[in-house]
DNA sequence: ATAGGGTTAG
């Protein structure tokens, strides 16, 4: 590991590093040496007792940490500093010992005089915040003013994203924000980008562009880690619907958001999902006008949306521009456009796609090889079905459940029980079990043909393994063996009895 | 600079 000089790494706020020397005019330097010395005695004081920096390491009762703050600046003569309260309360958070806080603040507030930063107090509201004690977190908020501090802006923002961390705190927020308003603080552009940000987490994303909205009204400036933050949820969410979403988005770039490759990405994939091929198409072209180039995924997405609209000839020049912008497709691209063509019918088509892709060297997979089992046995075209399945055998493309599930109900549909029977015992083997509707054609079938003793035992076989047989089969199962007598109580409800 | 983002299945 290369290590960067020491000068790079340093925080300017180091002593040794430190841009500009205490100013020595405020304290005379001797009492500014005593507190040094006195914090020197309370950190030494702190560890003998037991207390380390380490979170988690004390579980001891320990002294009180206040007194020995008291008396190590008592016995140099001078004032306790901000700074020596501020270690006592990492201190004491650190090692959980959370009861000792409270009668410090109450110190703090009553006997000291010194005004308080912001920082201590912050590191204590973020620590309740975080430790899930948020009424804490608000309290002590409300209380910034009576330790002789400012409170700003950054306590505020910071109280506002902890509430709205949990949907239970969210109602709180209103009231807090009315009541900064008399603690003089002032609400700015960052308190609107944690409220949104954190409405975008939450997924209430209406609140968030309402927001968003107001922001505008009120003259800020477009953020557009906002618009980013706001697109990334309205596509997590499905209360807003992909009409409303093109909407929003619409909107969004009417007042100057330049969305990024991200947004594109979510967008897309927001639309798709939503089975709005078009829509995402026109995203698509406008991510092209905005001269981001689109890549494979955001193709293979689009490319995945028409299929699913049945747009099979904006398909086809989909992807023809893929190549034509010299986008090189891999094997998602590859099995979505397969897919198409297995969806028009197209199987041969679909066979010629596979070979060319071998010969680019893209191997097929799993997912090409299950769409074109899907699309023959469809067809009704087992005897292919069956040689894909081969095939995939020798080029090590290992079958899958899905794989078995769409081949059982190829041969299945095509009454080939014996076949299928001797697929479901591989199956089981592996302990891939098929769709229950599968499970209870087979049955069904077998009672038809008089194969009652095989459903049975294949029914025994497959409830030994838990699994659960579908109405159906129970039901022809017991319309069956109704008539030989006997068989109904003896076999059927033994059958029952073992799961 | 890099990874991850995307595919099939009634």
């Amino acid at each position: 590991m290369v290590r960067q000089p020491l000068s790079k790494r340093a925080n300017k706020y180091l002593r040794k590093f430190r841009k500009w020397p205490h100013s020595p005019y405020k304290t005379p330097w001797h009492h500014n040496f005593g507190q040094q010395q006195a914090m020197q005695k309370l950190k030494q004081a702190t560890l003998e007792m037991g207390f380390s920096q380490e979170p988690q390491t004390a579980n001891l009762p320990h002294p009180f940490l206040l007194s020995t703050l008291i008396d190590s600046f008592k016995a140099y003569s001078c004032d306790p500093t901000p700074k020596a309260y501020y270690f006592v309360i990492k201190t004491l958070t650190n090692t959980s010992q959370l009861q000792d806080i409270p009668a410090l603040l109450d110190h703090l507030e009553h006997l000291e005089k010194f005004e308080t930063p912001e920082s201590v107090l912050v590191y204590l509201i973020r620590f309740y915040g975080l430790s899930d004690k948020v009424q804490d977190a608000v309290d002590l908020f409300f209380r910034i003013p009576r330790f002789r501090c400012t409170p700003t802006v950054c306590s505020l923002n910071l109280v506002l994203s902890l509430l709205c961390r949990k949907r239970e705190y969210l109602k709180m927020v209103p009231d807090i924000l009315l009541k900064s308003q008399h603690m003089n603080i002032r609400i700015e552009e960052s308190t609107f980008r944690v409220l949104i940000k954190a409405l975008c987490r939450i997924k209430r994303v209406g609140y968030a562009i309402k927001m968003l909205n107001c922001m505008i009204e009120d003259g800020y400036g477009l953020d557009e880690t906002i618009c980013s933050s706001i697109i990334s949820s309205l596509c997590e969410q499905d209360d807003l619907t992909s009409g409303e979403a093109m909407i929003i988005w619409r909107d969004m770039r009417k007042v100057g958001f330049c969305p990024g490759v991200r947004d594109y990405t979510n967008m897309i994939r927001f639309l798709v999902k939503e089975g709005k091929g078009m829509d995402a198409l026109d995203v698509l072209n406008q991510q092209k006008q905005d001269g981001i180039k689109p890549d494979v995924v955001h193709y293979t997405m689009v490319l995945s949306g028409l299929v699913a609209e049945g747009e099979y000839v904006k398909l086809d020049q989909l992807f023809d521009e893929i190549l034509v912008f010299g986008v090189v497709p891999d094997v998602y691209t590859y099995n979505v456009y397969i897919n198409g063509l297995c969806k028009q019918n197209n199987i041969d088509e679909a066979f010629k796609i596979v070979a060319s892709m071998e010969e680019l060297e893209c191997k097929p997979n799993v997912v090409t090889c299950n769409t074109l089992l899907g699309a023959l046995c469809l067809a009704g075209d087992l005897r292919k079905a069956r040689e894909v399945m081969k095939e995939m055998g020798w080029k090590g493309v290992g079958l899958n459940l899905h794989s078995y599930r769409i081949m059982l109900d190829g041969l299945v549909g095509k009454g080939e029980i014996g076949e299928a029977c001797f697929l479901l015992e591989e199956m089981l083997e592996k302990c891939l079990f098929p769709r229950s509707s599968s499970f209870d054609n087979i049955i069904f079938q077998m009672c038809q043909k008089g194969l009652i003793a095989e459903a049975i035992e294949l029914t025994k076989k497959i409830v030994a393994k838990s699994f659960v047989p579908g109405a159906r089969t129970w039901e022809a199962l017991l319309l069956k063996s109704g008539f030989k007598q006997g068989f109904s109580e003896t076999t059927v409800f033994g059958l029952l009895g073992q799961n």
